[in-house]
DNA sequence: TGTACATCAGTGAACGCGCGTTCACTGATGTAC
DNA sequence: TGTACATCAGTGAACGCGCGTTCACTGATGTAC
């Protein structure tokens, strides 16, 4: 949060003192309280007063936390990716648990996972996913961190097939495949995807735009309530889609 | 807008008379202003009193012309569904005008005509198919009509290889798409899709949502600035494998 | 054609609200000697 | 072990702002006779 102070000249800063304690367990509250008001009316109305309020604080007494509200929603953008993450992790853990699995398995779990913490999380979602806050812009430097945890999940799920002898068949527009994965040159050039596919990466990442828009979808009510009758049904129809994009020709779970 | 009046007793409602017709252009003038706030500052952001104040008028006056903020929110979807709609229809004049079109080609036309769109207008954008305003929430009677101009056309697309004898493969895991299919019924009973097939539907659907998906990734720079070298290149690959999805086994353009 | 009257558009003041942020302050907690 | 002092967390008042909405009003526009 805000530092705590320029620079403890004497006293203070005994790591793990009563007071250092404190200041922990109030940021914890800060945040907690923070993501109730989140989920509850959503980050646009996000505002500091009433979760001090909340807390039985004088509002101003936040700034000894948090500088500013900005401040707040980047806390709670990185910890909205952080509760996403450990959602994924949980349930990658249960199924290679459970089951040998093979990359198509694990890309449905990924994105099952996600869609779960989606439906139980809206308006965490609709922070990282759905239209910015106005007003506000995300500082890159501390949210690309948490923000990429799924993404390399499911990076290390697509190279798996690759590396033990699949390769996708080549698709019908190969001129335009072709252009778009020269366009993924910034991204290939990351150290995580090393010795990866550009095919593979962009039809990932199709099939990642597949499942987003379908959570979206489901989560904004773009189709009307009710459109849908089982949305559960409909979601792993659309996974599999998803998958058949990933891994065209390979036969899903 | 608002009724003008609960009823004309006597006077007025002289159709066309100069009154009426001030009252019109000001009703523009007020939906244009609205829809530049809208443009500049994104729906949240949205103010009866600046709109006002930019129209040289008091913010009380508005309320001869709308009922309340949500009513002007209500008329922004409904203005830009129908800006969309327009869009997608001229470019689908323009295409079917040049030149013989296949499906696919339509398919690419229409995508392509909601991503110029969408990068136009993006707080447009964000308004119909990113996260809800918050506090508010659309009538559906008012804005589901205006709401499927787009998905009209694309029905209309879908079934157009169908009917030139043209069928989907099967594909591989036939249970969850069966399924998939199965959880569209309110949709199928709609009459416009009278005597299409539910397959075709659950394929359109997901290259709809990979479309979308892909579009509020590049609006919302979801994968960070620059991160895609060349978005429109990037965007025509998309299309490709969601062209793919839709008419598996076709070739494309 | 003139006149009395209804309806309109727009004004200006006000109500009541909530917000982010700053600031000087008090009393408690901790630390150095 | 005691004491003087630094630093802390939290208070309470205030600044300045903008918002949606209501209301009684004025003068202009239109209409019926």
């Amino acid at each position: 949060m805000v530092d705590p102070v320029p620079a403890p000249v004497r006293g203070v800063g005994a790591i793990g003192g009563i007071r250092a304690r404190n200041r922990e367990a109030i940021e914890r509250e800060i945040l907690v309280t923070a993501r109730r008001h989140l989920a509850e009316h959503g980050a646009a109305a996000l505002s500091l007063r009433a979760i001090a309020r909340d807390l039985g604080m004088v509002s101003s007494a936040l700034y000894r936390y948090v500088s500013s509200r900005d401040e707040l929603l980047t806390l709670l953008i990185v910890a909205a990716y952080d509760d996403l993450g450990d959602s994924v992790d949980d349930a990658l853990a249960a199924a290679r648990g459970s089951a040998e699995a093979t990359g198509a398995d694990l890309f449905s779990v990924i994105v099952h996972a996600v869609r779960r913490w989606a439906l139980a999380n809206p308006h965490d979602y609709a922070l990282l996913y759905g239209s910015p806050v106005p007003g506000y812009h995300a500082p890159a430097e501390r949210t690309t961190g948490p923000g990429t945890r799924v993404q390399v999940h499911l990076v290390e799920v697509l190279a798996g097939p690759a590396r033990s002898g699949y390769h996708a068949p080549p698709t019908s527009n190969s001129a335009a495949l072709a252009a778009g994965e020269r366009a993924l040159a910034p991204i290939m050039a990351d150290p995580l995807l090393a010795g990866g596919s550009s095919t593979s990466l962009l039809r990932g990442l199709a099939a990642w735009s597949l499942v987003l828009g379908a959570i979206s979808a489901e989560l904004f009510e773009q189709f009307g309530a009710g459109a849908i009758a089982d949305p559960d049904a409909y979601f792993d129809a659309m996974v599999t889609l998803a998958n058949d994009l990933v891994f065209p020709g390979r036969q899903g779970q």
